[in-house]
DNA sequence: GACGAATATTAGGATTGGCGAATATAAGCC
DNA sequence: GGCTTATATTCGCCAATCCTAATATTCGTC
């Protein structure tokens, strides 16, 4: 991947809500639905665009669609993740997206694996 | 300047070339477009994209205008370029880039300022 | 195989972005 | 004031994005 490629997968701000959550773990599409509090439609489309540019991998279970940041991400990207995971922390926003993730998996053991199983979707 | 808007101004090959060369300090005008090879127009219009998201300062100099990465970046900023800089060192056409900036600064003392001062535009 | 839930895709419209060609502005010099 | 050099702006065009609404697909269950 090309290092414009990056900027142009963060370059949005739905996007790189969606790329803040995923630093985190694993999300299922529906979480991402809730938590951004945006129509299907859209979430759907921007997730689109970010396995197009192989930004984010996907894996089914049941009927579920499970999404996560590449398990071997260039040098590049994983530079990039650390300093947006740096720059966050200082804005509103991503910190809510973060207390909204929270509250959906409070109750689940702390691991995504657990998540996934444990908690319904939506 | 909010985080996205960064990677808004990063997200185009060009754009984030000129950028890249103003991590090294700043240029005139006519330095870009030797640089970079690419007709006036286009150069001119990306600078002012970069002006007009305020990734860039412009100082005149007689006939000449000098661009510059923000005197006072936020912190967002800073960390962005930062990281920019380490993952261009593998790429090859940024490292060219350096490479024809440094044969147009050979020679002169190696300040900005100097340069601006000793050798001639285009 | 029909139905419901989760997700994806398509279609259409509005907006923005990128580019080349042409033109305009602004400063310096004679 | 005219001329040249450096730079900016405007215009028209095409491609890419972004969004909403509607429709399609895929899986699991009965």
């Amino acid at each position: 991947m090309e290092l414009v490629e990056i900027y142009q997968c963060f370059c949005d701000a739905t996007r790189l809500r969606i790329i803040h959550l995923l630093t985190q773990g694993p999300l299922c599409v529906c979480h991402f639905q809730s938590i951004l509090d945006l129509p299907q439609a859209k979430v759907s489309q921007h997730l689109a665009y970010l396995r197009k540019h192989q930004m984010v991998e996907t894996a089914r279970k049941g009927t579920w669609i499970i999404y996560s940041l590449p398990a071997r991400p260039s040098a590049d990207l994983e530079a990039n993740l650390r300093c947006l995971q740096d720059c966050v922390v200082s804005d509103r926003r991503f910190r809510e997206d973060l207390k909204r993730l929270a509250k959906i998996t409070k109750g689940a053991e702390w691991t995504h694996e657990a998540l996934i199983k444990k908690i319904g979707c939506c």
